[in-house]
DNA sequence: GTCTATATTCTGATAGAC
DNA sequence: GTCTATCAGAATATAGAC
């Protein structure tokens, strides 16, 4: 009986190209829009020509499926490796929304993917969307357990950060304008919906 | 001296023309998504073959560009039309919160096309982009005049907006969740900024 | 002002040799 | 697993006849 190795070198191959294609993709998405990636440049960054790719994605909307995929994957390990929060309810909300407002701010095309229906022809798959399902009820945890029960609240919560996040991106690419509002926000959120502590310094 | 007539059909015909390709290019927008507008389809809506649409437009992002516009300006007609506003500030600001919202879930490809950056290789004309601003600087004189008069007061009251419209899109697109949100919004910045009033009633 | 014909370029994807 | 060759089709845009 000869034992196997435990290490499978080839399966380990296969996955650090399939890791070099997605980076290839993101460094294009990143440059020109989520939209601009095509197989051709992909190949090229990776040394490969085009139709090689589908030895290790189905198709491109795969590719996009991965990456859309491991984006969420990102969000819940940012909100993971992070391990001390605030104890205060107001302080630790609005180190959530700043770890939140910070990713999604960091990367334009990122955020196009993961937000905004900027692809028409690329639906994530059922594997694909629960890592985005799950984000949501991590969030719908932590949420409840600070004291916001009523799915309105939860509703108007996301409005609050998807309306700074927007206009950052929308307005000010590169500045700050929107994510000075986030303390105010906080404070705004917790006096609506009872949530009790001294108000965050705001800036007025 | 024989006198001219005082109307010139040709502009006129020239300038139906125009409005029938654009009208053509929104409902493929709508149909499939604003990237989805080929000159080939337009072409094919209004009884032309693609090159011919050149006699009219000078380019696709032509086509585009007149959208940007045409949006930009029927905003704009959406607020003059409406000659009554309530008195009271926060009726007031309710019912231009309502407004905005109602138009801007209406049409999500005209909202992609307005407010996000959803085609890769257009961006508006300076004439387009001024139709843009001068509904910001209607915004800014209208807020203005009820006391809000810091830039980061209208900031948060942008990012409130389209925080609301934002997720009413992504989540629930022929739904009203976010709406319902629209008084408890009006209420909260009012508090926050200092305008007063009796609050509206809410949603919790 | 509309047409045909065409240039040019790009795209995702497949077949089959090696 | 990667290659070459190729398919099949789409796109915007231009030239020039009528």
């Amino acid at each position: 009986m000869t034992a196997l190795p435990n290490r499978d070198r080839r399966a380990e191959r296969r996955e650090a190209t399939r890791r070099e294609i997605l980076d290839a993709a993101w460094v294009i998405a990143r440059r020109d829009g989520i939209n601009a990636v095509t197989l051709r440049e992909v190949g090229e960054l990776v040394g490969m020509r085009a139709p090689s790719l589908y030895s290790h994605f189905a198709s491109k909307n795969a590719i996009y499926d991965a990456m859309f995929a491991e984006s969420w994957r990102e969000v819940q390990r940012t909100f993971d490796e992070r391990e001390v929060w605030p104890a205060a309810p107001r302080e630790a909300l609005l180190a959530q929304a700043e770890v939140w407002f910070d990713f999604a701010t960091a990367d334009l095309a990122r955020h196009q993917l993961m937000n905004q229906r900027a692809l028409p022809d690329f639906e994530p798959s059922a594997e694909a969307y629960a890592e985005s399902v799950a984000n949501y009820e991590r969030l719908s945890t932590s949420m409840h357990e600070m004291g916001v029960r009523k799915q309105a609240d939860l509703d108007l919560w996301t409005a609050l950060l998807a309306g700074a996040v927007n206009q950052q991106l929308a307005n000010d690419l590169y500045g700050k304008r929107w994510r000075r509002q986030l303390p105010r926000l906080v404070d705004m959120f917790c006096d609506e919906v009872g949530i009790p502590g001294p108000p965050l310094r705001r800036t007025k």
